[in-house]
DNA sequence: AATGAATGAGGATTCATTCAT
DNA sequence: GATGAATGAATCCTCATTCAT
């Protein structure tokens, strides 16, 4: 009795297992059986699912950037003036549901896999182009011709907060964010 | 062939060779006999010296580290005013030699083996402590109680532009250091 | 290809050809590919049913171990007096089946194992227990106090009747035998 | 300055730091950097001298032979009935300086060897052959026929003794003694 | 005589992937 | 759909041995 609709379930299981295997490794070194075994499978049904390991990383990668985009959005929803814009985006980014160590680790690690795999290359680049874009329209009607730099900073900043939780014991979301916004108050008029 | 003394000139050879193997593959996951053959020498030599691979990514990180801090130190030297040290501290982050997209690769990939090599987040919380510290000397005259948030967002923001610069096909030294010289002024009285 | 209930057929055959292979070979120098090509499978396989190379040894000491017992448990079952008893077991101990030389060699390395790996020690001590046990039992009734004593020589007895015929052309199995009668002739009443 | 003679102390030294390294380890998986080291050289000299690592394992079972030769022929001179002739070939056996738990279980891996290397084999066969003889002639008075099947079983006797004495954690040198004189007096008329 | 340097060969072990059932 | 069985390929590491000095 093949449940119907297993297909779905079993592959966001695996992403889902393959981010926090991940995670909890630090490194993408984990093998396809230690993913299948947190999802509860054998590695053949793995394959069967995804075709190879890479495609996996990709999917959970996916998943992860997917993911980081509806919070965006559902943010933005409820968000009016410009500046609520930018704190809305600033506050998707650093939600707590995202900063947990082990996603951030996981997260660092697809980030590396992008200097390998050129379609994790291109789903960052979407990303990328996605936020900037995201905060261009909330700092056009604020900073006009400076949005473009303060966008590019806001992005890096953001990174570089990621990049340093990922290493602290304990990421600190509530101080990361805050530093954001700081940075955006004392640049802005 | 056997010159006395040439213990530690394959050992530099061979931490050049793990940077530049690395920086290339973009990944860790290069093997003892790639490197050692970048390195020209049998892979048993590379074991005989360093005695496993995870010795020689960690005498290699120590390396980009030191060679980093040397920068700092020299470019700090002619610096007078406060402002001058600032300026000192950026443009060493910055300076080309370590700013190629290579080299930047490395550097991140070992940035990701702190998540699981304990002596590799050892190295990495004294380059950030001494980081910081450089930074708070040269800030507080100028931000007083201030210093201290300016040097975190300071130093997230070079880990974020690096980061970046590390996944751009050509990475822009001047572009970084022009967005962070930015930065301080604008938040800099 | 893959039957169900492959596990104890591939092990079984593992550790058949095991004890084949270091008897051949004379010693425990054998490599995992060459048990595993005897035993008809890859070398992967064996580790997936093992886990080491140590553990394989370790699996045909206690088969060669576990079938010593047997026989001599059969043998013992038709036996009434103690004489019956004794000559049970020293016929088991010199039964053709492990007398042969490369069955020997095999048994001699093994023995060398126990210096090595305590587990090796622990399966040895259990034998000599028993066999002393089953040679008490025998002995009691007819050498009262001495038998303590004629069972440490006997025990010593066989097992030096077995290292020369490890090293001889060929183990005469009947002539141990016989030897090990007479030494017991000699020393009962 | 070269030592004079330095040849003959080197080799020394290397064939008892490999019976000090092989009863140590228990096993002949020593390596020749080991030995050499235990012999306070480089391994490159050990090679020098031995040519090879098979020819150092030779020279330190030559050793341990001839050492027992020359202990039992030393014995043997102040012997005078046929009595004393048996009691001194086997406290030579048991003397306590054979008798130490690293000696025996480097002797008994040499005899390991002999499984493998026709050179040992040679060695044990020519051991084997004078400890016959020797008790043959002491046996001969006094057992006539007799005679040969008692030195074969004594010889049996002794190295089983010595087996279970390096498995056994404190090798006791009188008793395996005792056990060996109490045989010969129940077997004697 | 003595050694550091150097390597080729080899071996245990791991793992992604395939396949029959 | 699901999995146990199976393996080829790869990798780290070790070590006996050689050689120039």
């Amino acid at each position: 009795m093949p449940k119907l609709g297993a297909e779905p379930i079993r592959k966001a299981a695996l992403i889902n297992a393959a981010i926090a295997t991940v995670g909890r490794a630090g490194s993408l070194d984990v093998t396809v059986a230690q993913i299948a075994r947190e999802a509860g499978m054998s590695s053949a049904l793995a394959h069967h699912y995804f075709g190879s390991k890479e495609r996996i990383f990709l999917a959970a990668m996916r998943h992860i950037l997917t993911q980081y985009g509806t919070s965006t959005r559902t943010a933005l929803r409820g968000a009016g003036t410009p500046q609520d814009r930018l704190r809305a985006i600033v506050g998707a980014s650093f939600d707590s549901a995202n900063f947990e160590r082990e996603t951030i680790a996981a997260w660092l690690n697809f980030y590396a896999l992008a200097l390998v795999e050129p379609e994790a290359a291109r789903l960052l680049r979407v990303y990328h182009r996605r936020l900037s874009s995201n905060l261009l329209v909330a700092l056009r009607p604020l900073a006009g011709a400076g949005a473009e730099r303060i966008a590019r900073t806001l992005g890096a900043l953001i990174d570089g907060l990621y990049l340093r939780a990922a290493l602290s014991n304990e990421a600190d979301a509530a101080a990361a964010e805050r530093t954001t916004l700081d940075y955006l108050e004392k640049v802005l008029p």
